[in-house]
DNA sequence: ACATTATATCGCAATATTACGATTAAAAAA
DNA sequence: TTTTTTAATCGTAATATTGCGATATAATGT
């Protein structure tokens, strides 16, 4: 009998990896795209809080910027009031906290001391 | 005469973002990955610094590994020191300075001021 | 009721990423 | 010289991501 382990090609093994590494990961990715890096600085600087105030600033379709949006909001990153019929989006400060705290982790992590040299 | 812009589908526009922009989302996705993430930890750690020590210790394929290791190697955040037959990697310090730098500037730089509340 | 405004979602096209077996390459050991 | 060891690369399969036009939605104004 065969209850073998199958791979599903493209698809990350997250399984293999711990809760912390999977949760940077996922993290990292909502910086891994300049038009969310983009999106953030732009949140931050409270020019622009609006989603059609960040179509405007930014060169990308509306669907676009919506569908960036709405992965920043599934990380947890951001989070939209609704202001019928527009919609406000801000920094959630917990979650941005434990970016900070995470990424401040693995990068102060490294102590300058390399194996090979 | 059409000179248009095209869109090339499925293609990140970079021309239209700042090169600190897309210089973060690049060092982003070297966390963007809990195997790259595990992999920067384990250099860390310097208990695995020889890329066959790496897949002993992740359970993926020898030929992943060495993908996120090119991967990693491309974006400057590791190097990879030729010691024939193995391949001794470690973090290349200036890098990982400049991704500490960079993403300390982007998650300080808000104050916890939220536009919508 | 109907038009307007602002955003989300759908569907599609195309490239990017992830994973791995098989093969190649390069140096050391036999 | 042949074998062994270690890592890179190739080729392939499959899912993920990016981008946008078109459409749907939802509340407001007319």
């Amino acid at each position: 009998m065969f209850f073998d382990y199958v791979c599903i090609m493209g698809v990350t093994k997250t399984e293999i990896f711990t809760e912390q590494q999977n949760r940077i990961a996922d993290l990292a990715k909502a910086f891994a795209h300049p038009a969310r890096v983009a999106i953030l600085q732009l949140l931050i600087a409270r020019k622009a809080c609006v989603c059609g105030d960040l179509v405007d600033e930014l060169e990308l379709a509306q669907a676009t910027v919506s569908q960036h949006l709405k992965e920043l909001k599934r990380i947890g990153l951001i989070q939209g009031e609704i202001n019928p019929p527009r919609v406000c989006y801000c920094i959630n400060p917990p979650v941005w906290e434990e970016a900070r705290q995470a990424f401040g982790s693995i990068l102060e992590s490294f102590k300058g001391v390399t194996c090979c040299n």
